[in-house]
DNA sequence: GCCAACGTTGGC
DNA sequence: GCCAACGTTGGC
């Protein structure tokens, strides 16, 4: 089993969300970074992924999902009324792929990225390295085990 | 195939 | 709202 890391705007789809969807499950699509893309093929039924959320006052890992459907055609590039349509993507060759996530548990709280970043397990991860610019990021073991136990434990102070 | 210019992202 | 970092594009 694999571990990974998915950042998404609270504002456009939540974990909060995810987990109001019919058998909290939902189509994670839109991805339109080759590097993404390729994860998201990596990716498969079972493997846990950390819910990130961006571009808010403080952004967060929130909780956990499965791949509850490995890699398909995203549709959305080819609905010219989607923002996320992309006329270099042709039928015959899909460009772009999505996966299904499924709620899987919201932390009892928020670990954010500050917090993440003076980990010292966490000195290696892609994110605190490189940033959030990949929406779709590997994980190792340790590091997914060490933000799972970091929120469960009391917050660190400020 | 290189690289400069440009656009986008996301944290602060 | 700013700016740094990065991905993508396009000219050569």
């Amino acid at each position: 089993m694999r571990y990974w890391l998915m950042k998404t705007e609270p504002t456009e789809f939540s974990l909060a969300d995810l987990k109001r969807r019919p058998g909290q499950t939902g189509g994670w699509d839109g991805v339109r970074n080759y590097q993404a893309r390729n994860n998201l093929r990596e990716m498969r039924l079972g493997d846990r992924v950390l819910f990130y959320h961006s571009s808010v006052k403080v952004p967060a890992a929130v909780g956990t999902a499965t791949v509850g459907r490995e890699a398909y055609p995203d549709a959305s590039a080819w609905d010219k009324k989607s923002d996320c349509h992309d006329p270099k993507s042709k039928s015959d060759t899909p460009l772009w792929v999505m996966v299904d996530v499924k709620f899987e548990a919201e932390f009892p709280r928020p670990v954010t990225l500050p917090e993440m970043r003076a980990m010292p397990a966490l000195q290696d991860m892609f994110l605190v390295v490189k940033g959030m610019r990949l929406s779709v990021q590997p994980v190792t073991p340790e590091e997914f085990a060490a933000i799972e136990q970091a929120a469960q434990s009391p917050a660190p102070p400020a």
